[in-house]
DNA sequence: AGAAAAATATACTATATAGTATAATTAAAT
DNA sequence: ATTTAATTATACTATATAGTATATTTTTCT
């Protein structure tokens, strides 16, 4: 009945504190250099040796936390996700000022993009490693936050405060300006995330006609 | 002295000139169905079995053609390159109305990127496995027109048509509105090529402050 | 301390696939 | 027609690497 003869799957349970600990510990140590790796060589030209060398490991120390490479890649990218998630926790687009709103939105938007850049640029380039639930999840993701856009640039427009045409394609366009900067952004570049933050946020509002 | 089997490297000489068609005939018909596999499935996950079963022919037919595998991604990925490279050619950022300038610009890029996205797409994707010459090819390619932008909206503020701080984010922030176009355009959307260049003008001359 | 369980390493398998040596075929040249 | 060169296929090599069976070490428990 072929005995599961590693912890890989099984997540911290309550007793045996120590253990466990130690045991995430070591998981999260090999996500540290995994994500070091598969964002500067990618995912398939990353080997499993190449990681645990890194470590000061053997393969199987690998295998003994993880199921196998691919649930690395998963587990490094839904921390992303629920990360980017929470760019509308607690902002209501249906309620408050649009510009005051929107300009919220941007701000949180590019700060999460900034923080979970490696993960991003994984997704975009390393898409096709995924099962396809995980693609969807992430894509559904995507569309949430061009939908929230559309939703706050729509309310301005009604409201008399935005003037743009096409709601829905300049919420791609400020999707796609925001998420770009996985591309570009240095953390030892000119500009800090908030003043990327702060800037974005006027060229938006400029964008949708704001006064 | 190990002489060459195959004619991978040489491209079609004066003579012979019915036989060099059908040697570039069929290297075009080589990378018709690479440019396919590798934009669906990936570079790396894309066999050479798999492009020469798709042709109806077999593995030593294509190194027949071309090198390596490498040198199939290369060839079109350098056919993209030249493509963008044109989105300058026959404007001059120096003269003319910065509005117009800035209209046409933006609507050449959207127009190159659109017709180019499958190769910008692998480009994005697979990048690593590129000779770091062609990157940095590519990649300089990408600043030309962050430049190209810049300087433009310099000297829009400059004759007070324009109104918008830092040029030069704000040039990057326009490259990557258009550029994640790749991301998203589908050829049986909502939108033709044309009303997308359209809308992306507007968007930008609103972002820049036009008046 | 000694037994049992957990954690890690050694050494292996199995497979996929880029690339090639050589043979067979087709076309061109004399 | 026969020879030569160009083209394509058959059948192979060489290598890389994900994943595993098993042995060894370390920790935990009594």
């Amino acid at each position: 009945m072929a005995q599961k003869k590693n912890r890989a799957g099984g997540a911290a349970k309550s007793k045996n504190g120590i253990r466990n600990k130690l045991f995430d510990f070591k998981r999260e140590q090999i996500l540290e250099v995994a994500e070091r790796f598969f964002y500067h060589r990618g995912y398939q030209a990353t080997t499993v040796d190449a990681i645990a060398e890194e470590l000061g490991v053997t393969k199987p120390f690998i295998y003994y936390h993880f199921e196998n490479k691919r649930a690395i890649l998963l587990h490094l990218l839904e921390r992303t996700m629920s990360r980017s998630l929470s760019v509308f926790e607690g902002v209501d687009v249906e309620k408050g000022p649009p510009i005051d709103i929107l300009k919220e939105l941007v701000r949180r938007f590019v700060l999460a993009v900034i923080e979970t850049r490696v993960s991003t640029a994984m997704f975009w380039r390393d898409e096709k490693d995924l099962p396809i639930s995980d693609k969807e999840n992430i894509r559904k993701m995507k569309r949430d936050i061009d939908g929230g856009l559309a939703r706050i640039i729509e309310r301005g427009i009604e409201s008399g405060c935005f003037q743009v045409n096409d709601t829905k394609m300049v919420s791609i366009c400020i999707a796609g300006m925001i998420s770009w900067i996985y591309t570009w952004y240095q953390s030892d570049g000119r500009c800090t995330p908030d003043e990327i933050a702060t800037r974005m946020s006027e060229y938006v509002l400029n964008m949708v006609g704001a006064h």
